[in-house]
DNA sequence: TCTGGCTCTATTTTT
DNA sequence: TAGAGCCAGA
């Protein structure tokens, strides 16, 4: 989370830097007189079985880390770059290491130091982002940026693109911002601009024609602002690389050591980036870096040139989970051959998990082909069986997923270590309502994120446009907001007097006297325009007194502007909660100020559009965890609860056309299994409500794939469909655990205790119930297995997905799908 | 210019 | 279901 750390430039830094400092020669230095491996009473090596400590301990070009889940990778990493520093073999300064989130970064960083104590000060260790935003902002001239450049996320990604399909019609061809975004950056991750796509399009095809006119206007468009979205940080900074081999050549220097963690999900963009810091330099560049001052003597071969970046990745490809954004598993099954003379360390020994988890995780994966056979295993012993439970809906879901929280809970396990994860995001509803309703402390990661809400966007976009003047887009967010009368004609109004003046939007609002609107529009803009120039001038280092700070600048803007006065003083009760945000929003910029007292507005702008899901994970919080299968990748905790397990869902249905994508699903799946430290818990719904509709679903194929022994259900989808299995959880709430327990116990043991997999499952697919067309009506008297008798009090919905409303007699009102639900006409 | 109400439609994962 | 777009009326 810290791009600002006190950074030395590669002049400060390069001040000395011999590969070996202390002349022993044999590369381990001072710290390790005898030489003998695994000899010497480092705490960095302690505990580490032999392929952990032949991974920190191998020196070369390039070394490969196959490291499966749990296998102690993150411990291998953070000890291989604190052995680099302790034998000084490298400075700080030397060392590049890319992490998936900035979380996993600040908790590497962290724990070099603990390993190290001090001297540790000067790594770059950080996200792909994060690096690349760095070096474009120094770099920005060469790139043809100013260096305030903004930093576009999806959502303006999607709104610039809403108004270029707007302006050519483009929708007519089937184009929608999302399509046109998800192919633009596609092809950016390729490493395509739109001049290398055009020369190789079919222009024949009036679609692909027009596809290039957006992506044309997409690509102006972002210069024009001054703009990057995501895709553009790496590529842009590969390209700068490519075009400047000075440039290149400064940090190819600088960066000796280069980690890449989670290097399965790298695109074809950041390995091209990967590949362009650890080329050699050229004796001539090697001269002309010492000609303007660079120390490169000591670094030099006897050719002249400085030798390419030693280079470790750290990858697992049945975790790759990002394929759908470019993620290329070859760039780790090819790894040896474009790195010749690769050392490759296979980690299979897992610490975290019991075997049974790992047999389950082995035996999913393990349908997978087309893959490395890789074997999980752990010396901790078997643990418990995993859990099952097939629920009647998503609401009795969450129940099981609640009540299970409690019982372990009050067995003493801290909320902390427990986490609920789920495919998509739109499964949080039901769950945070009954975590509600139950009381289970809980915290969604990741989903609607702070930074992502609408007044925060609004309070930034008025920051954006005082660092970034050019920026379009984030002036006219704000131009309306609050409320100032001038609308969408005024804004087309500006637009055009800008184009038709070759002036940017910015002067045109300054210049908006001009355009004859009426006298109080114009007094509207130019009231914005003055706030914004006079903050712009406070920023600026002649300030008098001094450039005021971020919260200083953001409080000024908002009393210019009146954005919070008007949520403070309106009618709508949640606007006050907006409110509320925007003030949280100020205290953040006073942390930062706190913890980066050299850091400016443009820093503060690029942490906050470079936060990960993840990112906000707090670990001293006391709460479960929610939060996405994608999101939970590379944590870990004591209790999982994996939720939805139902085909549709796991796999998503959106990804059974996407070539790969049943074997991306089963990965994430693989992903979310192998979390789990003591207890795993599957379930799935038979049920489940979606946009407003309820539909049947079924189990995950790949539940079958886990061996029935390693699963006890408490409830299997072949009970959960006969008649006396069907317990609505919400139902039987009051008993609490153990009155829904035993009841399903009892349903237990008229079932085969351990049912074989194959008929199980083949019951559990033709035991569905159906109702067929049991005709309902208003007024109809109906028994259900477990609610008892009730009265039909009208009937919604169509065909298969009729639902009667019934007013039960002890029950109370349910809606049930007539088509499966457990009931029969009285 | 703004508001309210209506209809329509699209529903995955994310730096 | 909910968010967005559209239209009519103030």
């Amino acid at each position: 989370m810290t791009p600002f750390d006190p950074d030395n430039t590669p002049a400060r830094t390069s001040s000395a830097t011999p590969i070996i400092l202390d002349g022993y020669g044999d590369g381990y230095g001072p710290g390790r007189p005898d030489g003998e491996p695994g000899q010497r009473q480092s705490p960095l090596l302690d505990g580490l079985n032999p392929q952990q400590l032949e991974a920190v301990e191998y020196r070369g070009p390039s070394l490969l880390i196959i490291a499966g889940a749990g296998s102690g990778k993150t411990s291998v990493l953070t000890r291989r770059i604190a052995s680099l520093l302790e034998t000084r073999e490298a400075y700080p300064s030397q060392i590049l290491a890319i992490t998936f989130t900035n979380k996993a970064a600040a908790e590497m960083r962290e724990r070099v130091k603990v390993l190290l104590g001090e001297g540790s000060e000067g790594m770059w260790i950080s996200t792909f982002h994060s690096s690349c935003v760095r070096i474009l902002r120094r770099e920005a001239e060469s790139a043809g940026l100013s260096s305030s450049f903004s930093i576009y996320d999806s959502a303006d990604t999607k709104v610039t693109l809403k108004r270029i399909i707007k302006s050519l019609d483009a929708d007519t061809y089937g184009f929608t911002p999302g399509n046109a975004a998800a192919k633009i950056s596609k092809l950016k991750n390729e490493l395509a601009d739109v001049d290398s796509y055009a020369r190789n399009a079919n222009l024949s095809d009036p679609q692909e024609v027009m596809f290039i006119e957006i992506f044309r206007q997409y690509t102006q468009r972002l210069r024009a602002a001054n703009a990057l979205d995501f895709d553009d940080l790496i590529g842009e900074t590969v390209y700068l690389f490519r075009a400047f081999p000075r440039v290149a050549a400064t940090y190819r220097r600088r960066f000796r050591h280069i980690l890449v963690d989670e290097y399965q999900d790298t695109n074809h963009a950041q390995y091209s980036l990967v590949r362009e810091l650890t080329l050699p330099v050229t004796a001539e560049l090697a001269d002309e870096l010492e000609a303007t001052g660079v120390h490169v003597r000591n670094l030099r071969e006897p050719t002249g040139g400085i030798p390419g970046a030693s280079l470790t990745v750290v990858g697992d490809s049945d975790q790759s989970i990002y394929a759908f954004r470019g993620a290329d598993t070859r760039n780790i099954s090819e790894f040896e051959r474009d790195f010749p003379g690769t050392k490759v360390i296979l980690l299979e020994q897992n610490y975290r998990s019991t075997q049974n988890i790992l047999s389950a995780a082995n035996a999913v994966i393990g349908h997978n082909f087309d893959r490395k056979d890789k074997k999980l295993w752990s010396a901790g012993g078997d643990g418990e069986k995993i859990v099952g439970y097939t629920a009647y809906n998503g609401h009795d879901e969450a129940q099981f997923v609640a009540d299970e929280i409690e019982t372990l809970h009050g067995a003493g396990m801290a909320y902390r270590d427990m986490a609920v994860f789920y495919r998509t995001n739109a499964q949080t509803r039901a769950l945070e309502e009954i975590f509600v309703r139950a009381a289970v402390p809980y915290r969604v990661v990741g989903g609607t994120k702070f930074y992502e809400r609408a007044e925060i966007k609004d309070a930034l976009a008025y920051l954006i446009a005082v660092a970034n003047p050019d920026d379009e887009l984030a002036l006219r967010r704000i131009l309306n907001t609050p409320k100032r009368g001038i609308g969408p004609a005024t804004e087309t109004g500006l637009g055009s007097f800008a184009e038709a003046n070759q002036i940017s939007f910015r002067e045109a609002m300054r210049d908006s006297a001009s355009l004859g609107l009426g006298q109080k529009v114009t007094g509207a803009i130019l009231q914005l325009a003055g706030v914004l120039d006079e903050a712009a001038l406070k920023i600026d280092p002649a300030y008098p007194g001094g450039p005021v700070n971020v919260s200083e600048l953001l409080t000024f803007v908002l009393e210019g502007s009146g954005l919070l006065t008007v949520l403070r003083n309106s009618r709508d009760p949640q606007d006050e909660a907006r409110a509320e945000n925007i003030e949280e929003l100020v205290a953040q910029t006073k942390d930062f100020n706190r913890e980066n007292p050299d850091a400016g507005l443009v820093d503060f702008l690029t942490q906050v559009s470079l936060v990960a899901a993840a990112d906000d994970l707090d670990d001293a919080s006391g709460t479960v965890s929610l939060m996405t299968l994608h999101t939970a990748k590379g944590l870990e905790y004591e209790a999982v609860f994996l939720t939805g397990v139902e085909e549709g869902l796991l796999p998503h249905q959106m990804s059974a056309n996407e070539p790969g994508g049943p074997a991306e699903e089963r990965r994430l799946f693989y992903v979310g299994i192998t979390r789990a430290r003591q207890r795993l818990y599957l379930s799935l719904a038979m049920t489940r409500a979606q946009f407003g509709e309820i539909n049947v679903a079924m189990p995950s194929r790949y539940l079958q794939e886990i061996p029935a022994a390693l699963i006890d259900w408490k409830q299997s989808p072949g009970m959960a469909n006969s008649r006396n299995g069907t317990q609505s959880r919400a139902l039987n709430r009051r008993d609490g655990f153990g009155g829904g327990f035993n009841s399903t116990r009892s349903g237990f043991s008229e079932l085969p205790p351990a049912p074989k997999p194959k008929t199980e499952w083949a019951n559990a697919v033709t035991q569905v119930r159906d109702n067929g067309d049991l005709e309902l009506a208003a007024g109809d008297r109906i028994r259900h297995s477990s609610f008892g008798d009730g009265r039909v009090n009208q009937v919604t919905g169509e065909g298969t997905k009729r639902v009667a409303h019934v007013q039960f007699d002890t029950a109370g009102a349910k809606k049930l799908l007539i088509k499966i639900a457990p009931i029969e006409k009285i």
